[in-house]
DNA sequence: ATGCATGAGAG
DNA sequence: TCTCATGCATA
């Protein structure tokens, strides 16, 4: 017992210096992932339902935001649903919309291409039904057969710990509590779904106005940027920019083609997948060049005073960077980080240096680390099943020698990574 | 850069 | 419960 690395580290991020580095190394598992067993005749989107709901809370105040400062939101779409190869690497073809019924115009054309049908979903769940004992067996069995080949190390341990907790300090640097959670905290509209009230422009203009109010100035030293600051209990700190996703939602889907009456103007919302690589790419070198780190945009982010908009994680930044958010993420955060680097470039002009630091935070949770051997099953079975009931996952989670509920993460994030950005479509 | 986790919101 | 956006802790 026991599980790898069970060490209480205690070392925090420190500026990692933006180091560049790029690689990409994936190891996921591909197959694409199916939502309810029900739908997916072939391979083709289901435009039906659109049951998604869209949470879309920010943007507390559309009514009389319409300064726009003419800013060029997304650059020309150029082919919007191109989808072709890129360069190196194709861009995802997303997931397409078909295991959800989200966004039904949206890159309806472009992503439907890829599907690869699998198995046939209600095989799947018949078979899962009707023999799971048997196939959760097998790919045991097969998981396990595999592991020993391949590489002949298995741990008796279980490795299902998990502790949580730690902080031994709340020290909260002065600001823990106080500023944290942000600005935001915006009454959600409804969804509008074709009506869609709030787009990209509505998001840039809310920039736009909020920088030119602001004097947008100040916020970001290039050195070493301001950071640090507010940090959330361990557990309660998502509230912070729990609304932005929401926004994103409601923006991004919209038809893919303008569907107002009007005519073009869907730049901006859709960015294709180009677009987003390309910005992608752009932001992270000029990041790079103003010796910010990701952590440090991301808490630089909260200084913008974006309605909505807190501070992001160093990891979402570099999620951001090497695109591996849902292609809705992407275009949600696009416009803040563009808004953000347009600031940080404009102050770092007009004074290279300032002397910024501390921080001092600490705080641990421990992550729990699943065995490869474990691992390897649970891949199995994801391979069968990717969205098992609950008592399937207790019944893996028995076999295994695993929380149930670590278990039932270890699906969601399977099934989420599935849907990234990037190519885990294509290959 | 990524694995495991939390939590909001829609079922 | 699941999905999604995100984050802490880590490798």
């Amino acid at each position: 017992m026991f599980e790898s690395t069970g060490h209480t580290v205690a070392t925090c991020k420190l500026s990692k210096g933006a180091g560049g580095r790029e690689e990409e190394e994936e190891e996921e598992e591909e197959e694409e992932e199916e939502e309810d067993a029900g739908r997916r005749p072939g391979c083709e989107q289901p435009q039906s339902g659109d049951g998604e709901h869209r949470r879309l809370p920010w943007l507390p105040a559309p009514p009389g935001s319409f300064h726009v400062r003419g800013h060029t939101a997304c650059e020309g779409p150029a082919g919007r649903m191109t989808m072709m190869t890129m360069n190196g690497k194709q861009h995802f073809s997303m997931h397409p919309a078909l295991h959800e019924p989200k966004y039904p115009g949206l890159h309806s054309g472009s992503e439907g291409m890829r599907r690869v049908c699998l198995p046939a979903p209600q095989l799947q769940g018949n078979i899962f039904g009707g023999f799971d004992e048997s196939l959760l067996a097998r790919a045991e069995a097969l998981a396990a057969a595999d592991s020993i080949v391949s590489q002949g190390k298995s741990h008796p341990f279980k490795p299902d710990v998990t502790y949580h907790t730690m902080s031994s300090v709340p020290c909260t640097s002065a600001s823990s509590s106080s500023s944290t959670t942000v600005p935001i905290s915006h009454h959600h509209h409804h969804h509008h779904h074709l009506g869609q009230t709030l787009e990209a422009g509505d998001l840039l203009d809310h920039l736009s106005t909020s920088l030119a109010v602001t004097g947008m100035g100040a916020p970001e030293p290039p050195g070493m940027a301001a950071t640090a600051h507010h940090h959330q209990h361990p557990h309660h700190h998502l509230q912070t920019m729990g609304q932005l996703h929401q926004a994103m939602a409601t923006m991004a889907h919209p038809h893919s083609l303008s569907v107002h009456g009007g005519m073009a103007c869907v730049s901006d919302v859709e960015s294709d997948p180009r677009e987003l690589e390309a910005f992608a790419e752009r932001f992270k070198q000029r990041r790079i060049k103003l010796g910010v780190t990701q952590a440090d945009v991301g808490a630089a982010l909260a200084n913008l005073k974006i309605p909505g908009v807190g501070s992001l994680s160093q990891s979402t930044i570099c999620r951001f960077e090497s695109l591996t958010l849902s292609h809705n993420n992407m275009i949600a955060l696009k416009p803040v980080l563009q808004a953000w680097l347009e600031e940080a470039e404009a102050a770092h002009r007009e004074k290279s240096s300032k002397p910024d630091l501390f921080n001092g935070s600490e705080r641990k949770r421990k992550r729990t680390s699943i065995a490869a051997p474990e691992k390897r099953s649970l891949e199995a079975y994801f391979a069968i099943q990717p969205r098992p009931s609950s008592e399937k996952i207790a019944a893996i989670a028995e076999k295994l020698d695993l929380k149930k509920n670590v278990v039932r993460v270890w699906f969601c994030n399977q099934r989420q990574k599935q849907k990234r950005m990037k190519y885990s479509a294509v290959h």
